[in-house]
DNA sequence: TATTGTTATACTCTATAACTATA
DNA sequence: TATAGTTATAGAGTATAACAATA
């Protein structure tokens, strides 16, 4: 129990420093930490308003706001499905996937001093060690984004 | 740089269902993610607003709606330093510390279906890992809240 | 009737700017 | 004058409830 403890710790406290570390480099784009795990989420997929609510955890009135609010920045599109006149497709713009390439290349640079401590193994155990804890099969297959 | 982007994408992720963990198990408590980090913060700490806003990387009036609707709650309390009367000391309350320390084993509940997936010394390695990603030192000494 | 999404409303979180009190 | 906090203001994020359109 005393090793969970600690675990549970170190998980909190990095964690928290990564949403401060995200949260730097989104407001530098003035992104909050939703539109930019939106934007994030857009790069490979195109999902309708409810899907993404279900990915982000959200309120489907909540996505309203938040897709509206990006789509008026040009970095999402809203469709209406032809198949089912209900639904509204969400994609991203080039300027938003352009946008968020370069959120990413930001976020790798920022991590970089952390990362860099680290040796090459180590880096992969620390990967295949959150994989686990997540429960994902760590295949070696493509990553998909958050 | 293969690697990196790999761990990248694991300590995002991660961080990402860390944040909804705490965001959850706050909302069943009426506690905002802010609020339940100022509740851990408080813990083992009696800072200033000013300090506090630094630990929590907040705008000084933001700590002052925030600490308000604490207190309102009974959570923290403010005090008059005798020293210096400009400044207020922000302290947790028994219900606020009580609180916080049920909160803190839901967490780990929460978090054990993943760490249980782990051997004992992978979570000792896990550990040590965010560790040195975070660049502390890793004496073996009592860990610190967020 | 059930589902998809939007709108109205209310509250929290957040920063900026202006203010008060103390030093 | 400089520092510590608060207040006023404005906008984003969030959920609940009521609604419209479509199925």
């Amino acid at each position: 129990m005393e090793a969970d403890d600690a675990l549970v710790d170190a998980l909190v406290r990095t964690s928290f420093r990564m949403m401060a570390v995200l949260t730097r480099i989104g407001s530098e784009h003035d992104l909050s930490l939703t539109q930019l795990r939106l934007l994030g989420l857009l790069r490979d997929r195109r999902p309708r308003m409810t899907e993404l609510a279900a990915f982000l955890g959200l309120d489907k009135s909540t996505l309203s706001g938040l897709v509206e609010r990006a789509e008026r920045r040009g970095l999402v599109v809203r469709g209406k499905s032809p198949e089912d006149r209900r639904v509204v497709d969400v994609a991203i713009t080039p300027a938003g996937a352009e946008l968020a390439a370069r959120l990413e290349e930001q976020v790798r640079l920022a991590l970089a001093p952390g990362t860099d401590r680290l040796r090459a193994d180590d880096r992969v155990a620390l990967t295949r060690l959150l994989d686990t804890l997540a429960g994902e099969r760590w295949t070696g297959g493509p990553t998909n984004a958050p």
